[in-house]
DNA sequence: CAGGAATACTTGCCGATACAAATACTATAC
DNA sequence: GTATAGTATTTGTATCGGCAAGTATTCCTG
């Protein structure tokens, strides 16, 4: 798949398309992420909580669920839903089943936070990464991530 | 550049472009920064620093020149090169024609801690991300990479 | 060449996150 | 059914990184 030798420095090319994603990667994230805070009080993080609990099949996750959803540790997870719940955004609810558990779900406050930084996230996301590219090269984009990750790509 | 109803949900193929991107870049960057921390007690930020250095022209950089080159606020590189300066891998000096800024440079130790990184780095990032793409596809993400930050992306 | 603005860097302080240990509950083995 | 192991979550503690304020030096303007 390379015809580069295999321990020489990485070449150019390499070098533009992995430096390059840490860069367009940093950029992105870190306008969409003060965009999302400056207008809607909500980091990136807390904002991908609060979408992902609003898609899920009964409106509820659990804990663990939820921080898998959004690339955050357990620990790092519990805080953030604190911080949320705290704001009235989300609630926590024993799991009647597995009385271990806890389901987090949207409140109507926080679904109504949703809606907001919704319109606002899905244009920033739009103008500064999606727009640069047309169909097909979304399309190649997304082919690419699933070879990177073994795992899904999925909504 | 786009035949999506713009005001609509995010399309399936752009979730996947953008969601996957997100996914990617934190999959392979942890894994990363978790192989330099075991190998060589070294984190992702704190090689890039070694290596911004070994490569600039004079193998010295002012904080600043340092700072923007691998993404960090300028207290972040500060404590960095605290960091880097009491493991004895980076020297601080006074720049003599301005005496407000620092050169940072290399030691002899911190070389040496560089070039073991290096190596594992180097097959780390082949591995886990390059390996996935041929020449012309690496090429493409390179070009992609320059329309999303209107800045450099050069090595 | 004095005084004020600008620049380079560091420090004080704080928030976010991770890892490991603690807690609470469930499942399994016997 | 009790003991043991396993799972779900939280809490204790530490680190990293950011912003804003502080210090030192240089630049600019008259």
């Amino acid at each position: 798949m390379q015809q580069i030798p295999v321990n020489s420095i990485l070449a150019s090319v390499e070098l533009s398309a992995w430096r390059g994603l840490l860069r367009a990667h940093s950029a992105v994230v870190h306008e969409l992420d003060t965009e999302l805070r400056t207008l809607h009080d909500l980091s990136l993080h807390e904002y991908e909580v609060l979408l992902t609990l609003a898609e899920a099949p009964d409106g509820k996750l659990r804990m663990t669920e939820l921080a898998a959803a959004v690339l955050l540790s357990q620990s790092g997870l519990t805080r953030l839903v604190d911080r949320l719940a705290d704001a009235g955004s989300i609630e926590r609810a024993r799991c009647e089943d597995d009385r271990r558990g806890l389901n987090a779900t949207l409140t109507r406050s926080g679904r109504k936070r949703l809606a907001e930084a919704r319109a606002t996230h899905r244009v920033g996301v739009r103008a500064r990464f999606l727009d640069h590219f047309d169909e097909a090269e979304l399309r190649a984009l997304a082919g690419f991530w699933e070879r990177v990750l073994p795992g899904a790509t999925a909504e």
